[in-house]
DNA sequence: CTGAAAGCGCTTACAG
DNA sequence: CTGAAAGCGCTTACAG
């Protein structure tokens, strides 16, 4: 036998107030005609009975789970609280559930991630690809949240504009040279990102650009970043094209004695839990998470809704890009020609 | 009329086999008596058709949905990724989904967010409660990560261990004075970590502990710690009780011309993302989440198999402690009295 | 070894 | 305004 669910169904309601299920349905819903006294006397007792309706009685009759899948294929992505907060308040507003599946960071996995939560029976779901991940067939409308530069449709930051931000925050201080640090070459984000800072330069600037990956293949990994020695070239400002690069590049400039902000500026990109509380804090780019979220969700229920069948299509309808916010903060500063003594003043009093 | 499911079902695959749908359920799950030979057919055809069992029709006949709620409320919690990857990853080996629910920060909202996994009909779940917060009765199994203090049966990472670990680690580098940097003093995870510490000072040293949580009542947000004081008093390590406040203490330090760990050594717990990419990497303790998620997922699948109703009942049956592991790294050194000498050599060089 | 039938809980045309 | 009935897709005793 099937084993009992513990609280009460539509029929015991029915049965106890003397009235047929489908008018509890009805009642509970509001949809069908029953007037107001009934409704009242059944949502009472529906209440008072603690009744929970079953979700699986109804997806089976209305073919929907009223449940979206969110992939996450980078495993440690440190953006992943924000990005899994934000779909879930927006999911849940919209009264629908979140089934995670995160392929740890396998690039193959990815496919057997989106199976699962096909298997599932999720009504759709949020894809945040790990690089230019190709997102084939699923049988259901999927949302990809990534950069302008993927193609196809897509929800996502406007990480060009953010980076634009940046280059004329920094210009606006009085940096000249500019170096740009990356992790991977390969991420779309990244190059918007970087793209952005270089449009953004003014004359008279120049940037270049170090990624990490390329220099951990040939030092290894962890290895030091050399930047003090760029600061000896002349570069004044770090833009790093995440708060995680950030952070290395401003532990390894103070661990070299080299002064942030007084001496060179840092900076980073989307605004993670510890850049507020790193010091000097950091300026950083900020995205807007949760309209992001929002409209992924958004047009992922309107496809729902508006198709019985279930088709494997991307659901934004042309690509979306959501501004990002620039947050000054205590890691750049103005440059001044007189730094050097300043630094030495710190370090011997 | 119900919106149609894009793939076969059982009924399709029958007819169109000429067997009946009750063999074809038993050919595809192996349990009832059906030949070999049929069970290849059957198989054969439902792999060909792309046969995609529905759980909604599962789900109703067994009365399982195969869905696990994880319910996290601490919302910016930066091992969110870790857990979340772990209870995934041990969820979908044991044949489960995972459902999120996040009530993002708000104490009450924990409730709302246990209610809504109930709605959707998970058949347990995991929950990491933020601070000491009682879990009242879900009406389903649930699995409780925090720590051996909280009250009720949890699956927990050995802190106090932990603790002793880096007490044992700076006692063998010859600290005496130890500074413990704390965030909130009402975490019962942060409690055992710092009782840890204490229980394993070695006659002839002594610690103090220095509560973030207050300081920023205090003094305000993001204010700093004033570790370059402490140092003065003669701390030479700074044990965090987690690897977020040990970035803060690091960066704090360095900021100051105190050089990690020439001068004085930092250690952390968790081994967060950036822990083995800053400068210096960090010295931390590390939670074997794996193992911890593999017992709260078991333990609850056992209860889910066990009972053919669902209680709200606590599933470990009694508390398990998970040991960690220390991982040293750069942040914590060897104290010499010579260390003034070595750093401004480093620094002038 | 195979099949007919019941029923999980719900919603929705349809009839009254 | 209310109810009887069908049916979503599955699994499981039970009969043959």
């Amino acid at each position: 036998m099937a084993s009992q669910r513990p609280g009460p169904n539509l029929s015991r309601i029915a049965t106890s107030l003397g009235v047929s299920v489908a008018t509890v349905s009805n009642a509970l819903s509001g949809k069908g005609r029953v007037s107001d006294a009934l409704i009242e006397r059944i949502r009472a007792h529906a209440a008072e009975l603690g009744y929970v309706p079953s979700q699986a009685g109804r997806a089976l009759r209305t073919g929907r789970s009223g449940v979206l899948g969110l992939v996450l294929p980078d495993i440690a992505n440190p953006l992943f609280p924000k990005i899994a907060q934000a779909i879930e308040y927006a999911a849940s507003a919209a009264g629908y559930g979140v089934l995670i599946a995160d392929s740890r960071g396998d690039i193959t996995a990815q496919t057997e991630a989106i199976n699962r939560l096909v298997e599932r029976g999720v009504d759709g779901m949020v894809i945040v690809p790990r690089r230019a991940t190709r997102i084939s067939g699923a049988s259901c409308p999927v949302a990809v949240i990534d950069t302008a530069s993927t193609p196809g449709n897509t929800v996502a930051a406007d990480h060009w504009q953010g980076g634009k931000e940046i280059a004329a925050h920094l210009a606006s201080l009085g940096h000249k040279q500019i170096l740009i640090i990356g992790n991977n070459r390969e991420s779309n984000v990244q190059n918007d990102r970087a793209g952005g800072i270089r449009a953004g330069l003014q004359p008279g600037m120049r940037s270049e650009t170090l990624w990490i990956e390329r220099l951990e293949h040939e030092t290894g990994a962890g290895c030091r970043l050399g930047l003090e020695e760029k600061a000896r070239q002349g570069f004044t400002a770090f833009a790093a094209l995440s708060d995680l690069q950030a952070l290395r590049a401003l532990t390894e400039l103070q661990q070299d004695g080299i002064s942030v902000p007084a001496d060179v500026s840092v900076t980073g990109f989307d605004d993670l839990i510890w850049s507020p509380v790193v010091t000097p804090s950091l300026t950083t780019v900020r995205m807007d998470m949760d309209t992001i979220a929002e409209i992924a969700v958004s047009a992922l229920v309107e496809r729902i809704n508006e198709s019985g069948t279930r088709e494997g299509v991307l659901v934004t309808a042309h690509t979306e890009r959501v501004p990002m916010q620039l947050i000054i903060r205590q890691s750049s500063g103005l440059m001044k020609p007189a730094t050097k003594n300043l630094r030495d003043g710190e370090l011997v009093e």
